[in-house]
DNA sequence: CATCATAGTATCGCTTAATGATATTGAAAG
DNA sequence: CTTTCAATATCATTAAGCGATACTATGATG
């Protein structure tokens, strides 16, 4: 019930966290379960490939700790389509509760 | 995106429904259509059954204009599981909005 | 009565998405 | 130049969504 919810939900967040900062795959994941919600990396990673293909996110590979880590930004694109979401969910959900 | 968003939610908000009424299968559709969004029966019917053998919503046969109808209205189960999610999509929106 | 039209529900075959498990990558350390 | 490790990527399987199409009463028509 509440997991369909918040796969739905998913890509939104991803864009939201990429509008407040930098973020990457694991750190993603962390904080998802950070909030009690667990994503695996099988679905993760496609969405990330997915949301910088279609142009809601931009890509910068740096080395940390001598690992690659793909960082993700939201671009203006992004940005807009998170703006736009915002009412939408709103009444989505002001409805039912 | 958005229809992504709108389809984790359907499951609420049948049950949002089913809590304040009758409601049936193509009624569900032209709510949803009147709200922007539209349904394939292929989705929706499966749905319906799978929340009712799941316990959320029972189920009355009726005959409407010479036409079966399939009320269905939630059940306590239902209700227990609408008033948990509340909070938890509050908290799910909230951090966005 | 036979058959027709119709609202509503049900299901089939296909496409797309999510998942856990497993593999790959590339820098650093030794 | 091998090993280790965090992180990313992909594979095979399962589940979900979909349009199209079929099914099921029932009341109307003649």
């Amino acid at each position: 019930m509440m997991r369909n919810i918040f796969l739905g939900f998913i890509r939104i967040h991803i864009l939201h966290h990429a509008n407040e900062g930098e973020i990457f795959g694991v750190w993603i994941m962390d904080e998802l379960r950070r909030h009690g919600y667990s994503i695996s990396a099988g679905t993760l990673y496609p969405i990330l490939h997915s949301l910088e293909k279609e142009g809601y996110l931009k890509r910068r590979d740096e080395v940390v700790n001598g690992k690659v880590r793909k960082y993700y930004r939201i671009t203006e694109k992004g940005v807009n389509a998170l703006e736009e979401a915002k009412p939408k969910i709103k009444e989505l959900v002001e409805e039912v509760i």
